[in-house]
DNA sequence: ATGCAAATTGACAGCGCTGTCATATGTGTC
DNA sequence: GACACATATGACAGCGCTGTCAATTTGCAT
């Protein structure tokens, strides 16, 4: 039969209230009382029983990670973030629960409170690209459910972590205009994800900090997929002055970039250098090896969850983090010939 | 205020019990009164409280998926049976819960208890590698804790989906005999993962059944990685007589033998014809574009959960169901030179 | 109509924990 | 030593639902 808190508090002579205090680390148990109820709990190999807390205690342990599956099929940026989230939430002995969630769709206030009603998260976590979506943001706080962002950027009084995006892609230029390059193009990616505008911003900023005149045809628009890198690229093979390199704003499409460059009889990286954005693993599969910016997704899932859980304990020392990126160059990147 | 059972009951003019009957889909109510407890319900928005049927009902609603993220770093695989399994929960108003959970180690069946007791799951799914781990099973059986599979084989007994792995790979390997090749590499996967042996077995079967001799040479282990399926390519090129086709046991490993075949100076598939199996969205995206063994990850991941949700409801008619592979030409294999 | 089994409905306790509030025990002050 | 006050502990109800079992109604053969 399951050990049950009264069966605790019995071995270790207190009431079953006190064993719950000792439970829920508050305030008001003498040490030498909460060293022996911790000693019977170890001893009985005790565990509470999550829906009776979640039923007395109105907080249901759970923090539900929030991803809008729509624009994101399946990607690994994903799973390590999760990754990262379950650790944490494991380490303080809290559930974790991945909920797709679709901006899209008129009805998406209405699925937002479904999921809270039927789970009652006590947290959740926001992925991008709906970390910065004002609707989203307004229900959850209407609600009451606090929530930690993995943002591309740092909104005031959010938590959670972010990673200066505009400050990597301006790195990752600057990397290309460090080795001779001059006309050096963009791939951005789908307009409403935060990330597109952080990472063409830094575009802009490196190219104007070099002093270079910004020739907007160099700036083409993709949707984050392999195919639409494949697409840019061809348009920018076909300009009059093609660029000598290509940083496309993920690396799916700088893939895509490649293999529009092997079709054109361009090689990379003598021709053409191409570099990305994210690390996925393919980045460092392909031949040429990708140059790309990585930035530590699972410590950085990790960390928005540790912020979350803190602000669920109520210590008010919750913030938003910022996390490093770092350069990965590679083969894929090359001096201006 | 929260719309409790009880509020239904009074709308509806019945007892708590019969909504409870009606919510529970339980017999012994009468259609008259069951239609009236329905619209009760949808008119107030009824949402039963998950913590309090647990604890009343001593069932938790929630399925847990298994994996072993040792050997399955981020696969977009899981992510794949991941979403399956969710669709399938969702539509039977339970929770899902992704649980990472290592083989390896010797406190393998604490850790199993652990999460048990922890989460309650009323069932798991399995997936690949785990699905045959004999300590697993047993520890699973022991707590009574009902499982489905997503496996690579049938085993008597058992419930959820498999793909005849064995048929998938002899497929393949048919598909290179038909080309002309007859000196076919293998490079097969961790020997401990149930998928290397069929996916071996597939190879072995076809090439016998086309009367040809088995080259052990032609056989070499890898380990599912991209590293590994370079070294067993840079192996396979050395011998005297060089195969002039590779079967790889997955992507991963086959898109290393093309980064080696690159580094040979081997043209794919002009002199060298390559393919794997999975079908990852590297697949596609390779130059040239990868021959490979789709399977329907996502739909194998819904089944394996509605046979599970089948035999939580009670009824007996949960089964182990073949799912349909699908061999996907593309351009990396070519009639032999 | 009458009796009897089957179908339908309800009363009530209790799942394992926590919130509220009362009580007991210690601590310092003059 | 008497008092106020802080700290430590416990008694008890109840969170929202379901299991058990008893009560009632219905259907059907007589």
């Amino acid at each position: 039969m399951r050990v049950r808190l009264e069966d605790v508090a019995r071995a270790a002579s207190v009431s079953p209230k006190t064993v719950s205090r000792v439970l829920n680390d508050e305030a008001n148990v003498s040490d030498a009382t909460r060293k022996r109820v911790r000693e019977a709990m170890e001893a009985m190999d005790y565990r509470p029983l999550p829906s009776a807390r979640s039923l007395a205690g109105n907080r249901s342990f759970l923090v539900a990670m929030l991803y809008d599956n729509n624009d994101n099929p399946a990607s690994t940026y994903l799973a390590e973030i999760q990754d990262g989230v379950l650790e944490a939430c494991d380490s303080q002995r809290y559930s974790m629960m991945m909920r797709p969630l679709r901006m899209r769709g008129d009805d998406f206030v209405r699925r937002l409170d479904a999921l809270i009603s039927d789970h009652h998260p006590d947290g959740v976590v926001l992925t991008p690209p709906i970390t910065d979506y004002a609707p989203l943001l307004k229900q959850l706080h209407e609600r009451g459910i606090p929530y930690a962002s993995v943002s591309p950027m740092s909104r005031a009084g959010n938590i959670g972590v972010h990673m200066d995006e505009q400050q990597a892609a301006r790195t990752m230029v600057e990397h290309l205009l460090s080795l001779g390059h001059r006309r050096i193009a963009h791939v951005s990616g789908i307009s409403d994800h935060g990330a597109s505008g952080w990472r063409l911003a830094g575009y802009h900023e490196a190219i104007a900090a070099a002093g270079l005149a910004t020739d907007p045809a160099l700036v083409v628009q993709g949707a984050f997929t392999f195919g639409s890198g494949v697409a840019a690229a061809r348009q920018l093979f076909a300009l009059k002055q093609r660029p000598t390199a290509v940083f496309a704003a993920n690396d799916d499409m700088a893939s895509g970039v490649m293999w529009a460059a092997h079709e054109a009889g361009l090689k990379v990286p003598q021709d053409l250098s191409v570099c990305g954005f994210d690390d996925i693993p393919l980045a460092s599969q392909l031949w040429p090896a990708l140059t790309t910016i990585r930035q530590p997704s699972r410590e950085m899932g990790k960390m928005a969850a540790l912020q979350l859980l803190e602000l669920l304990r109520g210590r008010g020392d919750a913030q938003m983090m910022q996390m490093p990126f770092s350069l990965q160059v590679r083969d894929s990147t090359a001096p201006v010939p």
